[in-house]
DNA sequence: TGCCAGTTAGT
DNA sequence: CTAACTGGC
């Protein structure tokens, strides 16, 4: 007999906390699709890093589930436009009755799940559309109705919210019936994305995932405020590869945040890790809310008139980490190199890109994206124009962080300089944020690509000149 | 989730 | 001379 309840998942590629696999499976026998629609991906700059991670997973899922007794398939399609025919042909073949998935944000994504629903509602196919993050944009709004255009409101209302509401995750659906096999020959997508993704580095294993979020939770949260803004230590989650896939749920982490706190006698609503998954909720109800965001627009539409330089001999010495700036280079190489770049580093590349460099800050956006294993479109172009000063919330203009300043605070031993930039590493700490000409040319390190005082203050004054 | 120049007070 | 503090960008 066929099985009538079929469950789509997306970017939600996890079996606990997972609203669509359990409500599905609680109504009788399922089977799960997953749509591969690697052209698209390409068109959204998604880096070869984490299509390789997501690749990964579905290898990894599919075991999951097999063992469960629930088949998984996987849809070869190219864009998001023939997912509609896709699911169409799969449903209509296999007798599909239910389809069930939880609920994306951006606009494209949006539009495919709409076309979905037109599509198989007009076979009688019943589509259930599931939240699975902890809130949809409508959810959290102001007293007076309205989206949240600044963080520290949005988080109290949101804070406030989870406090009153029940956030335990969804268990894992339960066996069916006997284990199955699986197995899946990778498509061309996934040879050409793997050489790219280190596997070493961000294991597609939902163990290690839930070991990495509990010792987390257990030794590092209690720390994460004074320890997560320096680059050199193991200060931070690690766990942004796995939310941005959904292989790791928000109410899981909830869950370890809400036990630790207790256990420690704190109040789970002063995690600041806690306020990590509040910032990346922030921005992706933004994104719902102001879908010209997905169009390349800046917030603030008065800063679309500033004339970027986007040189690109800087923009090229930026994305391989030869600007000459120690800090911003070893940033750039540990994005190069390994997927993943730690948040402080971030705004410091940032920072010297959009101001120093003033180069266009959506430039810089998609270089970061088709490095990035984590790269989430919400949270990345959140964080861009927040440096840029051109979003909601941002920066104000006059912020300028001087690399050398940011990395003598942060990198005080430059240890983590050592790490990424080799060539650097006979420099004592006193020289290696900013070093002399000689020890430039010792070391085989560049002179920095722009004089910092005068770029600063260019920068100042072409936002200021927007204000007249 | 700044930086800097100018000022003051303490050595 | 340095640390601490301040206002303006």
């Amino acid at each position: 007999m066929a099985t009538k309840h079929l469950v789509w998942l997306r970017n939600d590629l996890r079996l606990e906390d997972n609203p669509a696999l359990y409500l599905a499976s609680q109504q009788g026998d399922i089977r799960v699709v997953i749509t591969a629609t690697p052209e698209q991906w390409i068109a959204h700059n998604e880096s070869p890093a984490k299509t390789g991670l997501r690749a990964a997973f579905i290898t990894t899922l599919g075991h999951a589930l097999a063992a469960q007794g629930i088949p998984l398939d996987i849809l070869e399609v190219d864009t998001f436009q023939s997912v509609a025919p896709a699911l169409e042909k799969f449903c209509l073949a296999e007798g599909v009755r239910h389809i069930w998935f939880n609920q994306d944000i951006p606009p494209h994504e949006l539009q495919r799940d709409n076309s979905v629903k037109q599509t198989l509602q007009s076979h009688d196919i019943q589509v259930n559309k599931l939240a699975s993050d902890l809130f949809v944009p409508q959810d959290v709004l102001s007293q007076q109705g309205t989206p949240f255009k600044v963080f520290t409101p949005f988080f109290k209302r949101w804070s406030m919210l989870l406090s009153s509401q029940e956030h335990s995750p969804y268990p894992a659906p339960s066996k069916q019936a006997e284990a199955l096999n699986f197995s899946w020959s990778p498509p061309s997508w996934v040879r050409s994305a793997a050489p790219s993704f280190r596997e070493d580095l961000w294991p597609a294993d939902y163990d290690i995932i839930r070991q990495r979020l509990w010792h987390f939770c257990h030794t590092k949260e209690e720390h994460y405020d004074n320890d997560r803004n320096y680059p050199i230590k193991p200060a931070t989650s690690t766990l942004s590869p796995y939310l941005a896939l959904g292989a790791l749920g928000p109410r899981q982490c909830l869950e370890a945040i809400h036990y630790v706190c207790e256990q420690n006698d704190r109040l789970w609503q002063e995690s600041i890790w806690l306020k990590e998954l509040a910032w990346r909720d922030f921005y992706r109800q933004l994104m719902g809310h102001f879908s010209f965001l997905a169009k390349h627009r800046p917030f603030k539409a008065e800063t679309d008139k500033i004339q970027w330089r986007d040189n690109q001999a800087e923009f090229e010495a930026w994305c391989e980490g030869r600007t000459g700036f120690p800090i911003v280079d070893a940033a750039m190489r540990q994005l190069n190199q390994t997927g993943w770049m730690h948040n402080r580093l971030r705004m410091i590349s940032a920072s010297f890109f959009t101001k120093l460099l003033f180069a266009d800050w959506r430039k810089g956006e998609a270089y970061f994206m088709s490095k990035l294993i984590d790269g989430e479109f919400a949270a990345n172009n959140g964080g861009w124009q927040w440096s840029a000063s051109t979003g909601c919330d941002a920066a104000p203009y006059f912020r300028v962080f001087n690399p050398t300043r940011q990395s003598e605070t942060y990198d005080k031993d430059g240890d983590f300089i050592r790490r990424f930039v080799p060539e650097l590493e006979p420099l004592e700490a006193k020289a290696i944020h900013n070093p002399s000409s000689e020890q430039r040319a010792r070391c085989a390190y560049p002179e920095p690509i722009i004089d910092y005082k005068p770029a600063r203050a260019q920068a100042i004054d072409a936002f200021s000149a927007l204000n007249k």
